[in-house]
RNA sequence: GGGGGAUUAGCUCAGUUGGCUAGAGCGCCACGCUGGCAGCGUGGAGGCCAUCGGUUCGAAUCCGAUAUUCUCCA
């Protein structure tokens, strides 16, 4: 059974049970600062589970896309290794929030395996939590019944708090989980072992495939548990496994989901999966790789240096990595997969479809540009192995390599001991480890317990009406990290607050008692879909009303910058074109940043359009129209923009100022005509691709503009108000260069003068040609002067005294054939004439300088220098 | 967010413990030679060594700050 039809299948199932079907949430997370990317099925579903939402639905299905790179079971130095871990993966799941409960999990579970794939049901074990003392849990028994009346008893085994109790945190929803493992070995090997035996002993061939949990307990910040007043199932099938084991495979990169990559690489490299190891590992983590970095740029995760980006990076990085060094491939190829992965995926997952051009784009470059630093890496590790006093190279050495120069550490290792070095290992790590503290200790924070005031209640936003509300606290927390110390998160009934989101940074204002006490809010964020309020001190009575106050100034100049976002992205498409798609954005009260899709830089008439589009709306006065409760499908029909990488909810809000048209949850003007003006202050590049514009409006424009103004006024007023300023700068300009040019001349010359006065001086002493004398010229000239003489006439000896702003300089050159023949040094002649100007000098043998602060001595030293020349010629 | 690098000619980069009048290759310009595929020769232009400050007789080189950028860690 291919892949595209196991999936459609399971789906399949679950709606003829009543389940909703819900397309596959982004793989990477914007609301959630625990994690990064979406690593599991239930990922979407978490605030159903902390109670912060309602379910629109109670029994659903879908097909997550998940990424994992770190974990017990997944570090991502792992995969490609073996043949069934993945960084990214899909997940099937089925849900119950609140509705069914462990029975008809466990029954729909087997009926699917058994009866519509028809899993022999020999090769299938079943496991179910055992209990756990220091938890006080019991064993599941509850799962044990259902499960009895299904399979043999001595196919269901006891699973400990590791592998069968499932938790979403340190804190949180929780519970005991029950598994279903396939034993897909041969027959020879059944009767060997049985299959029991291998049951979660990480046997490539003895696996979960699925995982169901039942969720009742709640984990709080103290450890214990409680009971939740509603239970919910939360199951997760691997997808790639189930292929694997649909499909007879004994390897999941055998299944036609990694199939026609891998054929894909063995056509671009020339190398044939299944002859070495070391080939077969680093196609496996190509293949792999690419999915995960394909799907993440696809939902708008760029590589970056930070963050999400940065692990996308890494992975992408690791894949060039091992086609670098094993598939003797050093030009960008991973790009090209994208296309074969479009074609296998894009079924299911569209984004990959429409997202493919911009796909390919990013990851050659970063091929690309990897590929260079592994060029340079090359070169400094011969260096690194030249400059060795011994066969082994020092960790210090080698970390240096890896942390500044981002050359990966195991290639260092691998060309080392090709070229007969070791490595020292320890010293590297004990250097990584070092980093790891530094960083974590930077980024520590803690969170207590929520305190909860008014349980019942969930926060409602009133922002987009209002900007100050009459409310009070559910519920609020004690946060502690390094950099901002303490910190308290605040939950507000009604709150006028926007979170940060949608590129919108969130609200500042203040919190207004009765009394007269006031609680500042620094930042406003959302979390798991509720709406923050972070202060640094908290209410006194936590259980008073209060009033809720937006600070309006800065809500309106971010409101300014929002609107005028979407006008240029509205001018944009309508400039460029409509492949123009954000890829970012950000908006403050002080400006606005706006990354999207296009190919190349604009030109200054493009940018000159652009503006002249926006601020053409800005004058028509438009005004805000918005559609709060609108049906997703009816936005778009309209023409609304949705974003990609962007998750919509069934009922969305639409934003419109004339023809501008998007689905958005931000906060913006009533008219356009407060913008009062729009401004381009760059236009750069972030990525291939991807473009970039940061601009201005309202205030900041008009504080911008004011000081161009002066700026262009005070210059007026130096050049004494000249018709045309321009014009005015450039003969200034030209008359300078043309006054360089004569001063030049001039200098010249007066050196020439000087430079025959010099040599008319010169003294014949012992066949040297010497002359010592005063100039007055600074230190650059008095340095060309001797070196010309030097260049012109042999076997001399220079020494030339300058006073310059009451500094004494001396110089002395000698020609470098007396250097060499004589013996002479001019370094230490200089030394021993500095005494008499107080100063001291160095320099080489054929040319030194001295400087000192008594320009009274300049004449001794002088003398002395003669009488040096005169002494060595008499003993010579 | 926390570390570590880098910034030198249009481009790619050298520049060893401060002592350079700052170099190379490619590119550019001029002239000459040359039947073709990166042809050869000669000559030349092009640099506030990222910016600002400090140490020093002397800084591309050492120190500090800023900007830009790369990289590792979270």
């Amino acid at each position: 059974m291919n892949s595209k039809l196991l999936r459609r299948q399971f789906l399949e199932f679950f709606e003829s049970k009543s389940h909703a079907k819900v397309d596959s949430a982004p793989i990477v997370l914007k609301d959630d600062p625990t994690l990064m990317f979406t690593n599991a099925g239930m990922n979407q579903f978490k605030s159903y589970f902390l109670g912060n939402s309602e379910p629109k639905y109670t029994r659903v299905t879908n097909s997550q896309k998940c990424l994992r790179v770190s974990g017990k079971h997944n570090d991502l130095e792992e995969v490609g290794k073996d043949t069934y871990h993945h960084t990214m993966f899909e997940m099937l799941g089925n849900w119950s929030f609140g509705d069914y409960f462990k029975k008809e999990a466990i029954e729909w579970a087997w009926e699917f395996l058994t009866e519509v794939l028809k899993i022999n049901t020999d090769n299938l074990y079943v496991t179910i939590f055992e209990g756990d003392e220091a938890d006080a849990l019991q064993k599941d028994t509850e799962a044990y019944e259902f499960w009895k009346k299904l399979v043999k008893e001595d196919r269901i085994l006891l699973g400990n708090k590791k592998d069968n109790f499932w938790e979403m945190g340190d804190q949180g929803p929780c519970g005991p989980a029950s598994e279903i493992h396939v034993d897909i070995r041969t027959d020879e090997e059944k009767a060997k072992t049985p299959g029991k035996d291998l049951v979660n002993q990480d046997h490539p061939q003895v696996v979960e495939i699925w995982n169901l949990v039942f969720i009742q307990y709640n984990r709080r910040a103290n450890g214990s548990l409680e009971t939740l007043p509603s239970k919910h199932v939360d199951t997760g099938m691997g997808f790639e496994r189930l292929c694997m084991v649909m499909q007879d495979k004994t390897s999941n990169y055998d299944t036609d989901v990694f199939t026609p990559l891998i054929q894909e690489i063995e056509n671009i490299t020339g190398k044939t999966y299944g002859t070495t190891e070391e080939t077969d590992i680093a196609i496996r983590v190509i293949a792999d790789h690419v999915r995960a970095v394909a799907f993440a740029i696809a939902d708008g995760q760029l590589p970056s240096s930070t963050g999400a980006g940065y692990v996308i990076r890494r992975i992408l990085r690791r894949a060039i990595r091992y086609g670098f060094t094993f598939l003797d491939v050093k030009t960008a190829f991973i790009y090209q997969l994208v296309n074969v992965l479009a074609k296998q995926m894009g079924e299911a997952f569209p984004e990959i479809l429409t997202q493919a051009e911009l796909c390919k784009n990013v990851i050659r470059e970063e091929e690309k540009s990897f590929l260079r630093t592994l060029e340079q890496g090359l070169g400094l590790l011969d260096n690194l192995m030249q400059d060795a006093s011994s066969k082994t190279i020092s960790g210090q050495k080698a970390f240096e390599l890896y942390d500044t120069f981002g050359f990966p550490i195991d290639l260092t290792n691998l060309i080392l001991s090709e070229k007969g070095y070791d490595l020292d290992f320890e010293a590297f790590h004990k250097e990584l480890d070092k980093q790891k503290r530094r960083s974590k200790d930077a980024a520590q924070t803690s969170s207590g317990d929520w305190t909860e005031v008014n349980l019942k209640e969930t926060g409602e936003f009133v922002g987009y009406d209002q900007t100050q509300a009459h409310t009070h606290l559910i519920k609020y927390r004690q946060v502690t990290s390094k950099k901002e110390g303490v910190q308290y998160q605040l939950v507000l009934n009604k709150t006028p607050f926007y979170p940060e989101g949608g590129g919108q940074v969130g609200d500042k204002g203040v919190l207004e008692f009765s009394d007269g006490n006031k609680v500042y809010i620094l930042d406003t964020k959302k979390e798991n879909n509720q709406i923050i309020h972070i202060s640094k001190t908290l209410p006194k009575a936590p259980d008073e009303e209060f009033t809720a106050k937006v600070d309006v100034n800065l809500r309106r100049k971010t409101a300014a910058n929002h609107t005028a976002t979407h006008l240029l992205h509205q001018a944009l498409r309508q400039v460029l074109g409509t492949h123009v798609e954000q890829k970012g954005s950000m908006v403050q009260p002080d400006y606005l940043r706006f990354d999207f899709s296009h190919f190349s830089k604009l030109t200054e008439e493009e940018v000159e359009a652009v503006e002249n589009f926006v601020n053409s709306r800005i004058e028509e006065s438009l005004s805000f129209e918005e559609e709060r409760q609108i049906a997703y499908d009816a936005a778009i029909e309209k023409g609304a923009i949705a974003l990609f990488g962007e998750k919509y909810g069934d009922k969305v809000r639409l934003v419109k100022f004339g023809n501008s048209m998007e689905l958005c949850g931000g906060t913006h003007v009533n008219n356009t005509s407060n913008l009062w003006h729009f401004i381009i202050k760059n236009e750069s590049s972030v990525a291939s691709g991807i473009r970039r514009i940061e601009a201005i409006t309202s205030e900041a424009a008009k504080v911008f503009l004011t000081k161009e103004s002066q700026i262009l006024d005070s210059v007026k007023s130096v050049l004494n108000q000249p018709q045309n300023v321009l014009k005015s700068v450039e003969s200034l300009q030209e008359e300078n260069l043309n006054l360089k040019r004569e001063v030049e001349q001039l200098n010249q010359l007066k050196l020439k003068q000087i430079k025959t006065e010099l040599q008319s001086e010169f003294k014949e002493i012992g066949g040297i040609n010497f002359v010592s004398q005063r100039v007055d010229l600074d230190a650059g000239a008095m340095k060309d002067l001797a070196f010309q003489i030097g260049g012109e006439q042999d076997n001399v000896f220079i020494v030339l005294g300058s006073e310059a702003q009451g500094k004494a300089l001396l110089a002395c050159y000698i020609s470098k054939s007396l250097v060499e023949t004589e013996g002479w040094n001019a370094g230490k002649i200089i030394k021993s004439l500095g005494q008499h100007i107080q100063g001291g000098g160095g320099g080489q043998a054929f040319f030194a300088t001295a400087g000192g602060k008594n320009p009274d001595g300049i004449p001794k030293a002088l003398e002395e220098a003669k009488s040096i020349v005169e002494q060595k010629s008499t003993e010579g």
